[in-house]
RNA sequence: GGGCCGUUAGCUCAGUCGGUAGAGCAGCUGGCUUUUAACCAGUUUGUCGCAAGUUCGAUUCUUGCACGGCCCA
């Protein structure tokens, strides 16, 4: 509860106000009931002639928050703001009645209205309703941010977002279209025979990706859970027990810094795939951000930060050690081979490079610094070292790398995908590095997951898995240049005082 | 973790080469029955992010801290 000798003038004010309205009784009142939104008013009057409205006599009962207010003397103007859209009222005193219009003079903007009364078209064309009665339903203490402006300190956007969502219709389209992209994810998942899941957030071992996880307590049982960086390994399991289609679109949580582009906890889209490998993925993959970028954009091409991509033509692919080759053309194939020569390529770069680093992790570490933010265009990169696919099926013809790819837009990864290591005996040799990288110190190394081992011992059939990346779907969709702007509540440092 | 920038009225922002601050919007008073960043006249508001230092005096200079933004790791 906010001390009120902090309050400011407007609001000891409004206070004064609601003090009189609880005198009066009813002052949080919740019977009324509107008939129609803004939205649907102009959808359908919109266009219309005003001659033809007015004698149509259409009548309508709306509310929301009054967003602007103009007086002028024993009529007045303002618009009432609800989740369609807004529609200006058209007050006078005349029509309520001098107590009733005396009363509305005395309310505020930022309040919230319900009005009923006659739709017509005022001399600029502007569709209203002239109110036969208006009431006020719930009192604002709190003045809003100003009208022309809006609220533009990125601080106060982030963490008063309902704030930010009066004020912004930016914001709010922002919003509605991450909607729509989980939804449209969600229908064409479906309708290939997918079946949507739910597995487990907090887990005993954490594991599906290489990652820092957030570790919790159980107090019953007196132990230690792990937030969870991924749900691979419980799909996998639910593909080894016969689910041979399944996705679930949730929340992974990691531990490491903040950035544009991370959030501690973010939103993923991960789908297995029985009988499909992944070149099947990358095709599906493909079609879906097409079909996505048309129905969500209604349009193939997409600007991000003044920069376009184009959805419509095929995505590029090339492996790992091409894309590396291609963006530093002094590097030879045969450079990209040995150890010593690896770590020669990494020191003139000053890539730090630790000991325990194989040849396929400072490949990565290259490809990371010199490739990643110059792919683009739509990108698949293939063949990952196997190094760092602790969960990646080998390739047939070079076990040094995995059937994997990545997919980047605008120099951003957005998805990771691959054929699935079901060789249970494969995967516990891939775990067992894994421990020993843990040992050696890395924080982000896998555990050893018996559970997962033995599941795969079962048998899993021949599978491809990916994740995609929905926030940063969504940055890309939205042209917006940070994380924060599409998580409705990003993560911030607690404020000091409130 | 490092570098740079920011934090002034409810909001959007000026400003003070060191002498405790202004505008627009919002608010308040009055006028105005088709306005729409309504208009006209008058008018109020602030621990100038927090703390310490320098100084006769700090919102301004210095340092530290907090929060935020951008870039880098």
């Amino acid at each position: 509860m906010t001390d009120e000798t902090d309050d400011n003038q407007q609001i000891i004010l409004r206070r004064a106000k609601l003090a009189e309205l609880r005198q009066l009784g009813g002052a949080f009142p919740n019977d009324f009931r509107r008939n129609v939104v803004a939205a649907e008013l102009h959808a359908e009057y919109g266009e219309r002639d005003p001659a033809e409205i007015e004698t149509r006599n259409v009548r309508g009962k709306v509310a929301g928050r009054m967003m602007t207010r103009r007086v002028m003397g024993k009529a007045s103007f303002c618009h009432l703001q609800d989740m369609s859209g807004s529609i200006q009222l058209y007050l006078q005193r005349e029509t309520l009645g001098e107590k009733l219009y005396e009363d509305f003079k005395k309310w505020d903007i930022g309040d919230i209205l319900g009005a009923e009364g006659t739709l017509f078209k005022t001399k600029t064309g502007e569709l209203s309703i002239k109110a036969d009665k208006v009431r006020l339903l719930s009192k604002s203490l709190r003045p809003l941010p100003e009208k022309y402006h809006g609220l533009t300190d990125t601080e106060i956007k982030y963490r008063q977002r309902y704030l930010d969502l009066i004020m912004s219709e930016v914001t709010r389209k922002t919003f509605r279209t991450r909607t729509a992209i989980v939804r449209y994810i969600r229908t064409f998942l479906d309708s290939r025979g997918f079946l949507e899941v739910e597995t487990p957030m907090m887990q005993v071992i954490p594991g599906g990706a290489t990652a820092r996880p957030f570790v919790t307590h159980h107090h019953a049982l007196d132990m230690n859970l792990f937030l969870r960086v991924a749900p691979e390994l419980y799909l996998k399991r639910l593909i080894v027990g016969g689910f041979e289609r399944v996705y679930e679109i949730n929340r992974n949580f990691r531990n490491e810094g903040l950035s544009t582009r991370h959030n501690p906890e973010f939103t993923m889209v991960e789908f297995y795939q029985a009988y499909a490998d992944y070149q099947d993925l990358m095709n599906l993959t493909e079609e879906m951000l097409r079909s996505l970028a048309q129905e969500v954009l209604g349009s193939e091409t997409i600007t991000y930060q003044g920069e376009q991509y184009d959805f419509a033509k095929r995505f590029q692919r090339m492996t790992l050690k091409e894309s590396i080759q291609h963006f530093n053309p002094d590097i030879q194939a045969a450079d990209l081979i040995s150890l010593e020569t690896l770590r020669q390529i990494a020191a003139r770069m000053n890539i730090p490079v630790k000991n325990t680093y194989g040849a396929g992790k400072i490949q990565l570490e290259i490809f990371e610094k010199t490739v990643e933010a110059k792919l683009k265009d739509p990108t698949f990169i293939t063949s990952y070292p196997t190094e760092v696919s602790p969960l990646a099926r080998r390739n047939d013809h070079d076990p040094s790398v995995t059937d994997r790819f990545e997919f980047f837009v605008g120099g951003r990864e957005i998805a990771n995908g691959f054929s699935e290591l079901n060789d249970a005996e494969d995967q516990a040799e891939r775990f067992r590095k894994q421990v020993e990288e843990k040992d050696a110190g890395n924080e982000e190394a896998m555990h050893f997951d018996e559970d997962y081992i033995r599941a795969l011992e079962h048998g899993m059939p021949p599978t491809a898995g990916e994740g995609i990346g929905i926030d940063r779907l969504v940055m890309l969709f939205t042209d917006s240049p940070s994380i924060r702007d599409v998580l409705l509540f990003p993560h911030m440092r607690p404020e000091t005082k409130i």
